[in-house]
RNA sequence: CGGGAUGUAGCGCAGCUUGGUAGCGCAUCUGCUUUGGGAGCAGAGGGUCGCAGGUUCGAAUCCUGUCAUCCCGACCA
């Protein structure tokens, strides 16, 4: 390809609305520019790259047994109704209407469609296990499109599907489809981690996913949308939001608390003066960190309520150590809700009677010993007028029917069963309690022996610096990643809920056992160059650069040079590998800034030492350059393009 | 969905406060010089100032509405 016939319109200044490296670059280099919010098109060169990515998915894909098919991007409602989706996905989902007025759904992944051809097409456990997939472009109306191509609301995507008569050949399945991701980004060039994560709205139990991990070094920007927490002893890895840990546990003794048992705290000295269960008034306090100066107390020794509401704006609280956070991903699976968000002041207000800052679980004063010791439980529900379904059965992954006095009902994050001699707010204004202890109400007493086990449940986000729960012997470090692809094994929701069965051997009808497995292509290609870039431009990863050798006449009036140049440019080309001739008449500067710019792995100049024969080879990710024999310069660059390497990288089994 | 900001030439921006001939840099085109890290000189083309109303003799500028884009937030009590 010849420079002065590609098109690609370098900018020399970055556009104003990108934010991220690579929207920047992609815009900058000429590959991308906008149509719309979210949509972008694919100029000659992204394309090209496009292609090398889905090239390598493909093949890894059909070495892996799968096949490859194409499904509409229209798709009607009514494969979406079937499942229930078309109203799950909400505004998400892209949708039409045709002149009939049928609605349509623009696909943002394909399980309907795929559960629809198999309910249709593979009758018999003869023709099990099949595994079938698609490149095809995707809509997903994103609340806020940003970053480029890392979140646009048309992008392309590899999603396949696969149909099996066991829960075991779907783990085998599973199994094979981990090596082969780990196998095309390896291929890619890109290094990338398999996390646990959450399995989000498409449902299904067992899921992971695929990060790019793009903090590679301190002080080299940070980027990726995604924490991952790994443990620096096993090789445990998880996203954020499904990361598991073991809570540093350090006991101090209250100086002079003669009543009082060890305390959990974050390992610092404090003394508290309150010796005993009191109520103490804070007003004003809105945060933990006020309230710890209030009452000289360490985070570790609060337990914090929050009110939450879920898509159906049903209250519920969840309780959690002061200096942890709720992960809202694990409450949301723990109480099975489409959707929660905090309740704002006015809700709680509604709900709890008190004001942001005092939220508790009830008026547990009255429960105490100091209060009500005399008192057996039964007289308390009846006191207290509960529900008669006060007979709790906290299951975890049910909205609990767990009432508290306010009737609000409640989840706990394990963190605060461990807790002694807390704080915890009054549930009415400017008032907390001091050194409540969960049995000395016979309330929670009762609660917690009955349903010690279901009340173990994990709310909280890992932080850095835990134990990490799958060794017990490390500690979880953080970095952010892109993720670029995910597996799923979804079991028979979709073909449950489809009707999607086929003949057993024994001749009984069964729903198909499924899997899931997507591949971000353009997001991909994103990811990668997040990860490989550097001031002047793009780096390339050899096998998904749109062309692998740029060959610059730094002078194209000079014909020693543009001889030597076009005859190494014809050379390549007969000889396979991809090369642009940089033969516009511009200055060096120019054509260097934009091959930097651009990303080719390989240059090759032909300058002032052309009337020497020699040309110069330049690799993009190196700073040193070499003079070479024009002879001999074809060979270098076959052997460069055949000793690149990608990353040395373990297959790492998924674990089941 | 809430909050903030911005829409002026292909890209990046000034002009708007205080209404009066639409500007700068880059890019593009022509010519000459230059030719190893985004050249110099001379010249040229290109804009219904996001859109629609309104105020005014006169609006990029003031007012109202609208659309679009970007950022922040969806604040863990």
């Amino acid at each position: 390809m010849k420079m002065t016939r590609l098109l690609a319109p370098t900018l020399r200044e970055n556009p104003a609305e990108a934010e991220v490296v690579s929207h920047q670059l992609l815009v900058r280099a000429g590959y991308i520019r906008r149509l719309a919010n979210g949509v972008y098109n694919y100029l000659p060169l992204m394309w090209r790259v496009l292609r090398k990515v889905d090239q390598i998915v493909r093949e890894e894909m059909d070495r892996a047994g799968a096949q490859e098919l194409l499904m509409p991007i229209l798709q009607p409602a009514e494969v979406w109704q079937a499942s229930g989706r078309w109203d799950i996905y909400g505004d998400l989902m892209m949708r039409v209407k045709d002149r009939h007025d049928r609605w349509y759904g623009l696909a943002p992944t394909a399980e309907e469609v795929i559960t629809d051809i198999a309910t249709k097409e593979v009758r018999s456990y003869r023709q099990l296990p099949v595994n079938l997939y698609q490149i095809q472009t995707k809509y997903r109306d994103e609340i806020r499109p940003r970053f480029g191509l890392l979140r646009g609301r048309e992008f392309i995507m590899k999603d396949a599907y696969s149909f099996h008569a066991s829960q075991e050949c779907l783990e085998r399945e599973y199994e094979s489809m981990a090596a082969t991701y780990t196998r095309i980004f390896n291929r890619c060039g890109l290094e990338t981690r398999q996390v646990r994560s959450d399995s989000g709205s498409i449902g299904g139990s067992v899921s992971h996913e695929y990060m790019v991990l793009t903090r590679i070094a301190p002080g080299e920007q940070e980027s990726g949308e995604n924490e991952v927490f790994f443990c620096d002893h096993c090789d445990y890895a998880a996203n954020v939001e499904r990361a598991d840990s073991i809570l540093p546990n350090k006991k101090i003794m209250f100086e002079g608390s003669n009543n009082l048992e060890p305390v959990i705290t974050d390992g610092t000295d404090i003394f508290s003066k309150y010796k005993a269960y009191e109520e103490v008034e804070t007003p004003g306090t809105k945060t933990i960190e006020q309230l710890c100066k209030q009452l000289n107390c360490p985070p570790t020794l609060i337990c914090k309520a929050i009110l939450y509401m879920n898509e159906q704006n049903e209250p519920f609280i969840v309780l959690i150590r002061g200096d942890l956070k709720a992960e809202e991903i694990k409450v949301l699976n723990a109480v099975q809700a489409q959707e929660i968000r905090p309740a704002d002041e006015k809700e709680i207000w509604e709900h709890l009677k008190t004001t942001p800052g005092f939220i508790g679980i009830g008026d547990i004063s009255e429960f105490t010993d100091k209060a009500y010791a005399h008192r057996d439980i039964e007289y308390i529900r009846k006191h207290r007028q509960f529900p008669t379904s006060l007979n709790i059965t906290l299951q975890y992954g049910t909205l609990a029917e767990l009432a508290n006095n306010s009737g609000i009902p409640f989840i706990l994050d394990k963190s605060v069963l461990e807790l002694k001699n807390f704080v915890i707010a009054g549930n009415k204004k400017n008032v907390h309690i001091v050194n409540f202890n969960w049995d000395k109400s016979p309330y929670f007493k009762e609660l917690l022996q009955k349903n010690a086990d279901e009340l173990q449940s994990d709310l909280r986000r890992a932080n850095v610096g835990d134990t990490c729960a799958e060794c017990q012997q490390g500690t979880l470090q953080m970095t952010r990643g892109i993720e670029v692809g995910n597996i799923f094994q979804l079991g028979t929701k979709y073909s449950g809920s489809m009707g999607a069965t086929y003949t057993a051997e024994d001749g009984t009808e069964q729903p198909f056992i499924m899997g899931c497995y997507g591949i971000g292509v353009t997001r991909t290609a994103a990811a990668a160059i997040e990860r490989f870039h550097d001031k002047f431009g793009i780096i390339w990863p050899m096998a998904i650069a749109p062309y692998q050798v740029v060959v610059v006449p730094v002078n194209v009036l000079d014909e020693t040079q543009m001889n030597l140049g076009v005859q190494l440019y014809e050379q390549l080309q007969a000889a396979d590998i991809e090369v642009v001739l940089d033969d516009r008449d511009e200055r060096a500067g120019v054509k260097f800034k934009d091959a930097d710019l651009i990303g080719f792995p390989i240059r090759v100049t032909a300058g002032k030492k052309a009337v020497e024969g020699l040309l110069e080879v330049k690799l993009r990710d190196q700073d040193s350059a070499q003079d070479i024999p024009a002879a001999e310069v074809l060979a270098y660059v076959q052997r460069q393009i055949a000793e690149w390497r990608p990353f040395a990288q373990a297959a790492e089994p998924a674990s089941v």
